[in-house]
This record gives C-alpha cells, sequence and structure tokens, in this order.
DNA sequence: TGTACATCAGTGAACGCGCGTTCACTGATGTAC
DNA sequence: TGTACATCAGTGAACGCGCGTTCACTGATGTAC
C-alpha cells in the first residue's frame, strides 16, 4: 500500500490536525494519546512522526489551525452585516454563547477549550495562542470602533481595544464556565450563557 | 512507626488534599499524578487509598475546599469595607485580576485553574463545581445589590445576579486568558488584566 | 517514452516509563477487660 | 490502672495498562537515465 501521493500525505496531515483538534478540545491534550488521535485520523499510530516532531508539535499546529479557522467565521459574520457593526457583534455574542457550542467543544473555539491547557503549555505554544489572541482582539476592535462610528459615539482605538478584550475575555469566560456545570446543572448552564448574551448586547 | 492518631491522620488527609490542590491547579488533574501529590504532601503513595476512594474522588474534594476557601476570602474582602460595596468590588477585581495571582495558579482560584477540567468531568465533580459556582453568583449579587443601593440606583434582584453572573465570568475569563499567554508575553497578558479591570470597576 | 532504482508514508511490533490501583506487612494506637 | 489484643495508617513492592516514541519492514511513488 505505501508510499503515498504527496498529495495524499499532505491530505493525511490535515487529518491528524483536524482529529487532534477534536481530540484535545474535547479531552484536553493530557487526556487523549497520539494512537487514539491517529485511529480518529483513520490510521495506525506508527506513522504520527512522519508528520510531527512530538505530540507538543501537534499541539502547536492545532492551537494555529484552531485559531484561523475561528477568524475566519468571525470574518463571514462581519461580511452578513455589512452596514451594521452592532448587528455584527450582537451575532457573534449570540454565535458563540448557545448551548450547541457550549455542548461541542470539539467544533468550537480553539481559545476557549484550550485555554487553561494553554496556560500550562510551553512559551512556543504560548506563541501560537498569542498570534490568535491579537487577531481576536483586532477583530473584535475593528468591530467595536466601526460600532461607535456608526452610532455616533466618541472612541479612540485605545478605548476600543480596552472594550474588545473586555468583551472576549467574557465571551470564552462565560463559555468555559457554563460547560464546567453543563453535566451537573443544564439550567444554571443556560443562566450563565443568556446572562453573559444580554450583558454583552447592553455594553 | 505506623499507626498514628486520629487527629494525624485528619492533618495528614488535609495535607493530601493542599498538596493535590497545588498540583492539580499547577498541572491540571491529568498533568500530575497521586506519586508525586503523595510526595509533596511528604508521604508515600501507598497510603493515598486509605484517605480517598480514586483519583476522581480527590479531585472533588479538591474543588470542594478550593471554592470554600476562596468564598472565605471573598467574604473577608467585603467585610474590610462595611461601608461601601463599590469598594469592596473594585478590591476584589484588584485582588483577582493582579500578576501575582495570573503567575501563582498553585495558590489560586480553583474556579478559574481547574474550569476546563471541570468541563471533561464527570456529574459529581461538575456539581462541586456548581455548589461553589452558585456560592459565588450569590455573594457578588449581594454585593451588587448593595453598591446599587448604596449608589440610589434601581437594580431589582435579577439584575443583579445577571450582572454578577457576567462579572465573574468576565474575571475568570480573563485571568485564565491572561495565563495562556503570560510565558510567551507577558506584557499582552498584563494587558488582559488591566484592561479588565478597567473596564470592571467602571460598569 | 520506458526501465531501474531510490525514496519514504504508512504498518505494526516493540521500547522504557509512569500511571492508578492493590496488597502483604509493620508496629503504634485504641480498646476490652 | 495495667495488660493483652485487635485495629488500621503508612510503607514500599508489585499489578496491568496505556502512554510517547522508535524502528525494521513494505511496496507504491517519484526520479534518473
Amino acid at each position: 500500500m505505501p508510499r503515498l501521493t504527496q498529495e495524499q500525505k499532505k491530505l493525511n496531515h490535515d487529518k491528524i490536525i483536524e482529529a487532534a483538534g477534536r481530540g484535545f478540545r474535547t479531552h484536553g491534550v493530557n487526556g487523549i494519546g497520539i494512537a487514539e488521535v491517529m485511529k480518529a485520523a483513520e490510521m495506525t499510530h506508527g506513522g504520527f512522526y512522519n508528520h510531527f516532531d512530538s505530540k507538543d508539535d501537534l499541539a502547536r499546529e492545532v492551537i494555529r489551525q484552531g485559531f484561523t479557522s475561528s477568524l475566519t467565521a468571525l470574518a463571514d459574520i462581519r461580511e452578513e452585516h455589512p452596514g451594521s457593526a452592532r448587528a455584527a457583534l450582537d451575532h457573534m455574542f449570540d454565535q458563540y454563547l448557545n448551548a450547541r457550542h457550549r455542548d461541542h467543544p470539539e467544533n468550537g473555539c480553539a481559545s476557549a477549550a484550550l485555554v487553561t491547557d494553554a496556560g500550562r503549555d510551553g512559551v512556543a505554544a504560548q506563541s501560537e495562542y498569542q498570534h490568535g489572541l491579537d487577531g481576536f482582539f483586532s477583530a473584535i476592535t475593528d468591530m467595536v470602533l466601526e460600532n461607535a462610528s456608526q452610532s455616533g459615539a466618541d472612541l479612540n482605538a485605545e478605548q476600543a481595544r480596552e472594550q474588545a478584550i473586555a468583551v472576549f475575555s467574557q465571551m470564552v469566560g462565560a463559555l468555559v464556565i457554563s460547560r464546567a456545570v453543563a453535566k451537573s446543572s443544564p439550567e444554571l448552564a443556560d443562566e450563565i450563557l443568556t446572562a453573559n448574551t444580554t450583558q454583552l448586547k447592553q455594553a
């Protein structure tokens, strides 16, 4: 059967990242092994090191790819509301803080699912996280700034960034806390999402 | 040497919880083993099962004890500002969102350090988390309500609770995100703390 | 264009290691008389 | 109060298991001529 086409190898590479992305988000980087990740990617574990130097290397790639696709999704949301940054922000809150996102971390925001893992990671992984986070902060700052100008409010760039950082922090915190009680108390988990959504839309 | 006094056993029991609390917060529940926890508690690992049914059982106890001590700390803060809930809230923000707390998860908020672990835990551990979280929400709701009445604002109990949930979500999110980039970019990590502190104090 | 050969992606067995958990043992504590 | 004995907290070796990583092997792909 081996060896494979270069395109096929690239496809398998991406398949591993995708499988690891789901596994890491669901179980944590320490909560799932390479064998299981490779199995989810429909391969045997021996071939793993043809693609990555180590599990940490894979974790870094998962963070990078996770932020990239989230930022793409955010850009899509913004394009859906060309005239109103306010509508785009509200759309973002709804999309982020809902039960489906909470109950399916495997397809969700890497920043939220891997945030405490990242806190324990080394500099290399944190650099990936930082780069993605900067992208989020910039994108939300733009939206906040545009919303201010569209609503006639007076807001400078520093203030807008400060607000954007606060907004994203709250979104992540709300999601992870909601997940932390979703199994024991779906009602409280829902309340956390709705309370934060309401408060975010008001501000 | 064995067997020990009943008081000595209780002391050792607490010592294990304390050591596990530090280890779990720092490395995650999956990131440190029982042998290492017991070593930090100055015992050999064999005796662990005289105190706990399983590692999960210990994790539950760590969550419970972590929230208990945090709630005590919060009550202390409030007592330091008898006339002003506003001052107590600001004090809480400063104490929570600073570099020392960020850089020392081992002594810090269990809700933040273990929040994604809790999301992956079973119902039993989430119940402990939920119970502690409810305590936080209640305590902050009280402060928000008292502040409103002290500042002459009109705020009902539901609105106060909604705000309290949003505030605590933001605090946790800010801390865990700041930790996620603390090694790669101390400046960004600091900016996250200060931006959230400023925004929280304004609201 | 066709042939011969080197490359290398995936396989699956194997490596040493640390994990959570169990257990026979020890000897001071707690208790029954 | 003193003695005899049962209890049980901590010790340290051992258990099976899954981990991250390595490696000899295979055979289709890619390349040199």
